[in-house]
DNA sequence: TTAGCATGGCG
DNA sequence: ATCCGGGGGC
DNA sequence: CGCCATGCTAATCCCCCGGAT
């Protein structure tokens, strides 16, 4: 059941100009597409005045966003829940526990026990950093989520740039760090998602050679640069040279993603963009979800979403199962994503209210946006269920998920990790994947029939992207993609509506009507980058010359218990349940077709806008004519200048206007 | 990732 | 409102 | 001297913002 994503920019600020998310254009839509459960997203890059309806308002989600305090346009990170699903008990932004609840001058560090997360590091942990808290906290690059059963991190961990970055960058993860060892300590499981910023190891990381050579490193140094270091020590079966760091004697975190795939070469999340690394399978793996020793087994599935284009990160998923052990004793699983009281083997005993479940820190109770409705909803074509009570939404959104339970067997909680500032972010193509994997080494595995190079051409941005071609060292795991598929996404089209909730009730602007100001420039605009974790030239190193490296407690990395032959890219597939994968191949057939309307006069392609202007429709996304307005200054009717199309759109169908 | 340039071994 | 250039990030 | 292999460097990207139009 849940799975997680990791994802990064262009999808939550500029998602729809790519496919397959122009079909749909809602996040909602997208949601269900990812078939995730939680989403969690990384550089968000908005401001609170870019946030919009269809940001906000997504029906049958919550969203909790952190956003930078002063640098505009610049990081941020959100996590999407659904609420069918699971729905947290506590929210918090930052990882120090200096911020304070919305509207309020209390630091989650100083509410009362019962109120707060917790595991924040002492002032004494705080004041032997080179960064006060306040600062760290600033760059919106942190929200925590707690259910009954864990705690779940949205991390954006900065950038390993230049040294003048280097105080912040380790003080936060060391504050991270040992933020995540106290809530463990304390008893509670902690999941990890998002991107840290850190290839763990070699294999993790394309150029290490070139890297290692470049800077003269052993394979055990490269482990142990600083944050490298920091993080092996986090991970069971993590690479350690030399005697353990004081405080972190033991490791406590589960490298999901790799526990499914131990040996798997090439399995990136990252590639340069300026360079268009991609295509050759030059990138690393920074983006993670990881869990608390304690919930190893919880998974039954992770992977990266290689196939989807547009970001220079791809998303990271686990799938946690229906049922779970959990201290000992087996429960369903969304007993314990939710409030107490609200499932009950599995079954939902109380409905999800919308006027009262959000929590503080919701998107949702920003006053801009509490109490309204996504107004593409009330304008939605098809008729949408108005429910009067919210309490419907659940149930309704339940069977919805209920639906999908049915196809896959389970559900997901997806922590999609994409950057969020690339505009190609969501241009999915063909996912190419090939080579590394022995049983299909050498072969070169032209998923989509496109093997010149032209095709491995950087996929313009907004431009439906053609097919990749497969490369010698692509991605592994194609399995997905031969998967005869099963009607995944069909099963989601139909989105419970939420309902305009009521109007007027406990909320008493929570959030305050302005972000509060924050100190001017405490830094200056310096911080600027070097790539070096994951950049630098040289060879694409195919791993023959690979050290080898005596994986000492290697025990980290056998697999899960559950762990799927996935490494056979041609042996039959088990009709799995949730492979997310499989969606993939139904994406690949959206992205033949563009789907933007054509306007009237000149049978063109629209552009979408977003309504600005305050009033009904502001955060409304529409089509129109993609010319410039003629001179007349007014939409004009079979004229080289802009025509009068028109369209919402929430109203527009690709697929029925297509015939097909 | 690629292209372009500098270096150095070798015939 | 739109276009273009600068700045920043990676 | 030419030739080729090796090694290093640079540029490539994208987005957001703000000011001018």
């Amino acid at each position: 059941m849940l799975g997680v994503i990791l994802a990064k920019r262009a999808w939550v600020r500029n998602p729809f100009g790519y496919q397959p998310w122009r079909d749909k254009r809602s996040y909602a839509a997208m949601f269900d597409i990812l078939e995730a459960d939680i989403v969690v997203f990384q550089e968000t890059k908005i401001q609170r005045k870019d946030l919009s309806d269809d940001m906000v308002l997504v029906p049958g989600w919550d969203c909790y966003f952190s956003l930078p305090r002063h640098k505009k346009g610049y990081s941020g990170v959100v996590i999407y829940t659904r609420q069918s699903v699971c729905a947290p008990i506590r929210a918090e932004e930052g990882i120090t526990g200096i911020l304070c609840p919305p509207n309020s001058s209390t630091s989650f560090s100083n509410l009362p026990e019962e109120e707060q997360i917790g595991g924040y590091p002492t002032p004494s942990q705080l004041a032997s950093s080179a960064v006060d808290a306040t600062t760290l906290d600033s760059e919106g690059r942190c929200v925590v989520l707690e259910f009954p059963a864990f705690v779940l991190f949205g991390v954006y961990s900065p950038a390993n740039r230049d040294e003048t970055r280097d105080d912040f960058r380790l003080g936060f993860l060391d504050v991270l760090d040992a933020r995540i060892r106290k809530l463990i300590a304390m008893g509670k499981r902690v999941l990890l998602t998002g991107d840290l910023n850190i290839s763990r190891e070699e294999l993790d990381a394309a150029n290490a050679e070139a890297s290692m050579r470049k800077q003269g490193l052993t394979g055990l140094e490269f482990v142990s640069t600083p944050a490298r270091r920091l993080f092996n020590h986090l991970l069971e079966g993590g690479k350690v040279f030399g005697e353990r760091d004081e405080g972190r004697e033991e490791p406590v975190m589960w490298d999901i993603c790799r526990a499914f795939h131990p040996d798997r070469k090439g399995m990136f999340t990252c590639w340069e963009q300026k360079v268009n690394a991609r295509p050759g399978n030059c990138g690393a793996r920074i983006d993670y979800v990881l869990c608390s020793l304690a919930m190893k087994d919880w998974f039954s599935d992770s992977n990266i979403q290689e196939g989807l284009m547009g970001s220079d990160h791809c998303p990271v998923y686990a799938v946690m199962k229906d049922r779970i052990h959990i201290d000992g004793e087996e429960q369903d699983t969304k007993d314990v994503v939710n409030p107490p009281g609200m499932f009950s083997n599995g079954e939902r005993v109380r409905e999800y209210s919308t006027a009262n479940d959000p929590l503080p820190p919701s998107g949702k109770l920003i006053p801009e946006f509490f109490g309204r409705r996504n107004i593409r909803d009330m304008f939605a074509r098809k008729p949408s269920i108005q429910h009067s009570q919210s309490t419907d939404i659940a149930s309704k959104d339940a069977e919805v998920s209920d639906a999908k339970g049915s196809v896959n067997g389970s559900s997901a909680i997806e922590t999609t990790s994409t950057k969020a500032d690339s505009a190609q972010a969501l241009s999915a193509t063909a996912p190419v994947a090939s080579s590394n994997d022995p049983s299909v080494a050498g072969t070169k595995r032209p998923i989509g029939e496109v093997s010149n190079n032209k095709s491995l051409k950087r996929a313009k941005s907004g431009s439906s992207a053609t097919a990749p071609a497969a490369t010698g060292k692509g991605q592994q795991s194609l399995k997905g993609f031969f998967k005869p598929k099963s009607n995944t996404i069909s099963n989601y089209s139909g989105i419970a509506e939420e309902p305009v909730v009521s109007e007027a009730n406990t909320h008493d602007a929570i959030w305050g009507p302005d972000l509060e100001p924050v100190a001017e420039s405490l830094e200056d605009k310096h911080d600027l980058a070097t790539p070096t974790e994951t950049a630098s030239p040289l060879s694409s190193a195919d791993g023959s010359s690979r050290q080898k490296v005596t994986r000492s407690g290697t025990n980290g990395f056998q697999t899960a218990n559950s762990s799927p032959a996935s490494r056979s890219a041609s042996t039959q597939d088990q009709a799995t349940v949730h492979d997310p994968i499989q969606s993939k191949e139904s994406w690949s057939k959206l992205f033949t077709k563009p789907a933007a309307p054509r306007c009237e006069s000149h049978d063109e392609p629209c552009i979408t806008l977003l309504t600005k202007k305050p009033g009904m429709n502001l955060g409304r996304s529409f089509w129109m004519c993609s010319r410039p307005l003629g001179p007349s200054g007014a939409k004009e009717k079979n004229t080289q200048w802009r025509c009068q199309t028109f369209i919402w759109c929430s109203d527009w169908n690709p697929n029925a206007a297509n015939g097909g």
